[in-house]
DNA sequence: TTGTATGCGTTATCAT
DNA sequence: ATGATAACGCATACAA
């Protein structure tokens, strides 16, 4: 350990004194913020490298300019579920990439509401410094968390939430593409659906939907999917994953096609994950994709790595989610109007729909 | 907007003047860090209630207190890369977890060698508000890094680095794991191998290994499992993937097993993802695995979603990985002695390792 | 170009 | 159980 090691923390008052100089022009020495004669700036940067001084500190400085140049995200419930769906890594990517240029960085906080913690200690979002914070839990249930938010007087944006009195909306235009890709089917000549849908509550239970999910539906984006398929079709079986997931998918899909007599001849899943485990289970099942079933996505990742599949699927542009997320929040930090934004999906053709069996 | 939105934001001071108590009073009211009558209290809170007071200003709190509350995390280059890596998900959910049970959140940031940022502005790694300092690039250049925050005073732990003095070790055995591996692999029988690489340098380029990897290598772990290899067998065939992926382990087995000639009898790769790469190369090239070749990985991600293929692979404990690291920030901060943590790695036996075709 | 004075919003210490 | 006071470390308006 070098010798600085055990004396107090240097602040600027002290790296103003050893320079000789005042603590505002020491302080200009570092933010750049004013004029500094060249040789003062030495002096000082130099008394501030023998004191071991490692700059200003950041709370401090937070506390006098308002500001912390952090964002936070709020993520539903555990760190691990969030990124087990692929859309929020290009999404986090974009968000970080605008934050970035404005030299804001991204905290990651957990939605209280999810996450089961005591009522009494509270919540990292009450307490946490931010500047602006964004929501992707896309769950009814923010309503806890943004009123605490609204409270801090803290600018909120979210992302596919549904829209909310002074919360920036960044949408998707979930129900039109989920529709675009019903009609689709239809047209086809698929008469006989199912839909297999993505968690629609809290619960995060398996099982076929239930006739009163719109009353009990806390997943906006998944709300607003069924709705399109709805807005096509008049009926249809409904099975609800517990999550997006490939295994989820297949379950569904065993469910679904367990019955020869009684089969649809289309899935509309409402991710590219549960689409795949569909695909799957029908493969075990010996029907052949399309030719015997017919199956739509959602979302547009990158099926280069899960079997080569080449998905039939509604994109959606999950990196622009995350920037548009991005350049509303500095429009809010600015001041300046920050217009919602609905951005939208498209289908893409790929090798997993076809007409129905003759 | 309601009433107070154009009110400034209400401070504690302006709380206790309302409700008649001191500033202290209503510090205490807040914080329940010392007595105060349950009537005063209400009162406190009632105050706050119609003034819109939101709490205890974050930033004011940390100045006085001398802590944040934030465990910056500094992942190398984009998050997009990052999380490209599936260990890197279960890390953090560690992290996270443990960091939580302390009410301290992840800061997000990017190693500012890695990434291109002009040398002017201070990383935020300069200037970001924080306790402590995860580090999980792995990469040697750290060093810079390592000295900006010493020079802070920050407490650092790091992942998977090469150790440094005054900075939390916690350790892979990646040597000892691949040298396992490849022990394994001697002992089946095979005598001609190829390995293919994580990237060793920041290029992250492809090709042959150069003879010169060892002085140019910056990844740790890329190195140490390289080593263990080299440690079983004195002469081998090295490919450097650009990144851990399905695609760059399919690029490069197609170069390593291309001439049948001279082709090896067994790879073994650093990632399970470059291991489901190669398998899909050799497929390509009609050879089974592992009766003619056989393919070893190294992680022990579930393979479940990328085809069905069960991998012989070393398995690193990822989530645990994360949970000592948060644990030992958690020391660090306690001003408990922290100390290092190595981990194993553990052979699971799959489909893809066999001996030699005679 | 430099220095002086003040306040950012809290909480810890100590006294009452 | 409550109150007065003093930091925490810095940046800005203003004066020189």
């Amino acid at each position: 350990m070098d010798a600085h090691a055990t004396r107090a923390r240097a602040t600027l008052a002290a790296v103003a004194e050893r320079a000789g100089v005042s603590r505002s022009t020491a302080s200009l020495a570092f933010s750049g913020a004013g004029p500094v004669a060249p040789e003062t700036r030495d002096r000082v940067l130099e008394a501030a490298r023998t004191l071991g001084y490692g700059g200003p500190d950041p709370v401090a400085r937070s506390l006098r300019r308002g500001r912390t140049g952090i964002v936070g995200v709020v993520i539903e419930d555990r760190l691990r579920e969030a990124f087990r769906d692929p859309m929020n890594i290009p999404m986090l990517d974009g968000l970080a990439d605008e934050l970035g240029t404005a030299g804001l960085s991204i905290l990651l906080l957990t939605d209280p509401t999810t996450a089961g913690s005591d009522p009494g200690v509270p919540a990292v979002i009450e307490t946490a410094p931010m500047d602006a914070v964004v929501l992707v839990g896309c769950s009814t249930r923010l309503d806890a968390s943004v009123a605490l938010l609204r409270r801090r007087r803290i600018p909120i944006a979210a992302i596919e939430a549904e829209p909310m009195e002074g919360v920036l909306d960044i949408a998707l235009d979930n129900r039109r593409a989920s529709a675009l890709g019903a009609a689709r089917m239809h047209e086809l000549g698929h008469r006989d659906i199912a839909v297999v849908t993505l968690p629609l509550g809290p619960e995060h239970s398996a099982g076929a939907l239930a006739e009163d999910w719109e009353a009990r539906a806390t997943s906006f984006p998944a709300a607003e999917r069924l709705r399109g398929v709805l807005d096509v079709y008049d009926t249809l079986r409904g099975w609800m994953a517990p999550a997006s997931s490939i295994a989820s998918g297949y379950t569904a899909g065993l469910s679904i096609l367990a019955d020869p007599q009684h089969r649809p001849t289309a899935v509309i899943a409402q991710s590219d994950l549960l689409a795949l485990g569909v695909i799957r289970a029908a493969d075990e099942l010996g029907l052949m994709v399309p030719a015997d079933l017919s199956v739509l996505g959602f979302d547009g990742i990158r099926t280069e790595g899960y079997g080569g599949v080449e998905l039939t699927t509604l994109v959606q542009p999950a990196i622009e989610k995350g920037r548009a997320a991005g350049r509303g929040v500095l429009r809010l930090l600015a001041g300046e109007p920050a217009p919602p934004v609905l951005l939208r999906c498209t289908l893409r053709p790929g090798q997993t729909v076809g007409p129905p069996a003759a």
